[in-house]
DNA sequence: AATGAATGAGACTTCATTCAT
DNA sequence: CATGAATGAAGTCTCATTCAT
């Protein structure tokens, strides 16, 4: 299969498949049966198994124990499933890292909170890391929001760590990027530590965290009086 | 020849076409002839395209304007192809950055220099970003290889700029992880600039560079007196 | 679809999907449906017209009058389908042949009746000799066991005659040389049958079977005196 | 590959390749050229360990150590060797039976001098056993000559026995089958000990050429009275 | 809603044959 | 005569998607 749609980017783009139902009503995909969910969990086992190329929808409705027709039930075409998956999958870890940096007293507790939430995460869900590494590919737009949403979280966090006085007195516009470049060096160094051990993710080492904070936190703090 | 202009971009000098004699092995392909060439150089306008998933022989031998079988005299089969795409169209990067880096006084003066001839050479060729990209994917030998490649210069680089007195004193081994951050942001920032648009953000400009520069610098640069 | 090894990261450790079982395993397929009768009927008359080398899926399922793809619904490779092709065609004949020589009272006669019956099958069956007689090559596992049923067939209907006193005290073991050289002959005219003209015999006739007959049951050697 | 031609027997029968050269000289294809000889002994090397469909033209030239083009300078095509391979290969073995038998005293001693020869001379070129078996399907024509030949030869020389008196007084056209029968028998015996070892063949028992000369010299009928 | 057989486009790969050198 | 790169038709198999039940 040529995986056109999300794969293609600066393409001519031939519409596949054009989408015509009955307007009347029961188009509206069921956006909460139970099929559905099942649908999208076992993708997600699929993915991170398999990967997106591999997840084709009879291992996914298989996985789900459900008809391979009931698929289209739910989803009008696979690259629907695949652009959902990203968002639906990694909600999850978005709110665990929220919660562990939550009322989190200084810019350098919360680099390191939230660096370790994201690790076990990730070590407690497997399958996220490759949703989320190949959703890059298969489902761009998707992983633009992603990404992006983490970056926004992230900016917001600095912008508030700055004006309580834990950050150098960036601009606004110089945030964007510092939350950039800090979201690449901690994606980066994820992706080294969910690699190694291939199943069981080894922590990520100590050493590596105190690296990372002090190259950061060395440059971007504040030198206090 | 379906050749378009964009192929002859002055760059790989072309040398003719060096006729190997030794007989050959059937199955184990390692020819060099001025077909096998094409083959590689249409493969990466293709990927650049399309992705890999979208790189189907059909369509790199039609881009290369040559038979579809053609393909199988100079690769043992697809997978081949892909995994000497990113060393042979990366490697031409790889020698752009090492001149333009090579006898820079300082430590500053190397990362601007070598940051931007990175950011013209993936302008001057633009399918370079994806093949690099999605290597991680479809070509993960390659991919550890090239950026392991990459991250043993910079670690080089960073300890003749500690001896030099230019970095903080950091330890063998730390200089290894400081080394793997500077790679995952330098390459995350490069991302956003090759994407225009993801993320919400411009397209990278001097700004951008100051800032990774002042970041990482403020941050790993020895404080003198 | 591309899905080449590469993008199957954690694989072959998890167990991926329920092991080969009964219960309407994904592949290992044994439908029963009336489409999975017409390919077999339609894989036997192209075999018979073209030969196993010329039965691709594409002249089969054509000839079946279904989607190429419907193929793979069915069978699990083009080679499952060969595997299954002479036992399924050939049971009528094995049919035929018992039925024939049931409750026949001589040797003779069995003889007799059972190669009358199987030139009769293979006339109204004609594609049946090319599936018999290639499947040595291109099914040699079934080509087997279908011909070692033949001849244990064979074995016990002359060790019945030996016990009915028809035959010469042959020992066992001897019984089952003899019903390999039968069985031998027999096919061997048989094909010569089949095949006009072939060595410039003429098609069989009832004097072939008569000396058949003769050579067996009396040998060829003079009576000395 | 679909290997037409020679494998279609009844069929439409599409001539694959209109023949026209100039007719001057040059055309007339080298008939003793040494290399020639290479490829036709390399050909039976390879159908021997591969079968007729494993032997390409590639495979044959390089186990021939010629270049891949020059097969074509020798044999007009693919069929035009497989044709060829079963009389030039096989030529040795007739020889070999006619020696052995040659001024045999009675038709006793001729048939297991004769089958003893065969086997051991199968033994000596192990390739021998899989270009005539499969020659049937693919060389169907050069197998029906080849066959008619040993047929022959042993209808002249049941024909002598006869008339020495070793024989029963058939007439010549029942002489004709009766050496149809043999020659069935005898080849269903060697091609069961021929497969039995695989690669060292085991000789023939001693035990089953008996009865082989038993069931056709004395019959298989008891003596009643 | 659910089922699962059917469809058919499209991917990779092989190999007999030709042809310029 | 020899060479070996190039050609392109044909083959097997996969899978997103549809549809009758």
């Amino acid at each position: 299969m040529l995986e056109d749609g999300a794969a293609d980017r600066g393409d001519e783009g031939a519409p596949p498949a054009p989408r015509r139902k009955r307007p009347s009503s029961p188009r509206q995909i069921e956006k909460n049966s139970e099929t559905r969910r099942r649908i999208v969990e076992a993708a997600g086992k699929v993915v991170g198994r398999h990967g997106y190329a591999g997840a084709s929808i009879a291992r996914i409705t298989a996985e789900a124990g459900v008809a391979h027709g009931a698929f289209y039930l739910h989803f009008a075409n696979r690259q629907a499933l695949v652009d959902v998956l990203l968002p639906e999958i990694g909600a999850g870890m978005l709110r665990a890292i929220s919660a562990a940096v939550r009322d989190c007293p200084s810019l350098e507790e919360i680099e390191r909170r939230g660096l370790t939430a994201n690790f076990e995460y990730l070590a407690r869900h497997p399958e996220l890391d490759r949703v989320m590494n190949e959703a890059e590919l298969y489902a761009p737009d998707s992983f633009d929001r992603y990404v992006g949403m983490i970056q926004e979280r992230y900016r917001r966090s600095l912008m508030r760590s700055r004006d309580r006085g834990d950050l150098r007195p960036f601009s606004d516009a110089e945030i964007a990027t510092v939350a950039a470049l800090l979201t690449g060096a901690r994606s980066y160094l994820l992706r080294l530590y969910a690699r190694e051990g291939a199943s069981g993710m080894k922590p990520l080492g100590r050493e590596q965290i105190e690296i990372y904070l002090d190259v950061f936190l060395n440059g971007i703090a504040a030198r206090r009086a």
